[in-house]
DNA sequence: AGAACCGCCTGCTTGC
DNA sequence: TGCAAGCAGGCGGTTC
């Protein structure tokens, strides 16, 4: 599931590939995102992300805002051939670029463009001493936390398990019990390990692919998330997986207490 | 207020 | 082999 380093790394391809350029026509072909409008016409004047939202800003104030959550891709080709599952296209001189989403839970809206700077962004405005006054003393487990897109954004379930398991915190420690040096590990952990996703071009470990339709690499750095029974590389122990509001999370119960 | 739960979806895996 | 049930999960909305 793409989270923010695979949205990055679609957002700097996405970049490169049409700022500048004029939208020839959008079609739509999934009635969940029969509301689009036909964005023909409209040149691409920028390519941001916002957590886990990409937004394609136009040159008539609008954005497009996607959002893949689960299953969603956006694909180039330079045909016109739909690729299977696909929801919405938008086409260019050169080629197309199709929304693909089997689950059908992606996103796709225009809106009025408002400058909102980078709050909460883990590589933005971010500071750790403004989380702890606002959420510091909450009683909800951490994984929860960092999870929550309206505390920082851009952090999904891979990323939440691999940031801890390296800080060496179990996902269901309570926040409110979380040492000032604990707090300072997360954080730093969790920049280093999405920027070192960023490098790799995200995670394939199921079906994330970038607008070239090529795996990532990061998936071979994974060091607890989906390695349920296999060892420990810290302690030797055996990484276990467990439920957490409903959702598969991994650890090493040596490592995390 | 804050935490937990539900529904949206459909391909894939599991079990009989 | 085939078919049904169960599973996966980000996020907005609802409930407790």
């Amino acid at each position: 599931m793409p989270e923010l380093p695979e949205v990055e790394t679609l957002c700097r391809q996405l970049k490169k590939k049409i700022c500048d350029k004029r939208i020839l026509n959008t079609e739509t072909f999934d009635s969940k995102l029969a509301e689009i409008k036909n964005m023909r016409g409209k040149r691409v004047v920028a390519v941001k992300r916002a957590g886990k939202t990409i937004a394609i800003d136009l040159d008539d104030g609008n954005s497009i805002v996607i959002h893949l959550r689960m299953t969603g891709r956006l694909l180039w080709q330079k045909i016109s051939t739909m690729p299977k599952y696909s929801r919405w296209k938008m086409a260019f001189a050169d080629g197309y670029i199709f929304l693909v989403d089997p689950r059908r839970f992606a996103t796709v809206r225009v809106v009025r463009r408002k400058e909102n700077g980078a709050d909460r962004e883990i590589f933005g405005d971010f500071e750790l001493t403004e989380l702890l006054k606002l959420h510091g003393g909450r009683k909800t487990k951490i994984k929860t936390l960092m999870m929550d897109q309206s505390v920082v954004k851009g952090i999904g379930n891979i990323y939440a398990c691999e940031i801890l398991y390296r800080a060496g915190i179990h996902p269901e420690r309570i926040v409110a019990t979380l040492t000032a040096a604990q707090w300072r590990k997360i954080f730093s952990q969790a920049k280093n390990v999405l920027k070192k996703a960023i490098a790799k071009r995200g995670t394939s470990i199921s079906d994330w692919r970038d607008l070239y339709g090529r795996k990532g690499e990061n998936q071979h750095q994974l060091k607890v998330y989906g390695q349920e029974g296999k060892k420990c590389a810290i302690c030797g122990g055996t990484i276990c997986r467990i439920k957490l509001s409903g959702r598969g999370t991994y650890l090493c119960p040596g490592c995390q207490k």
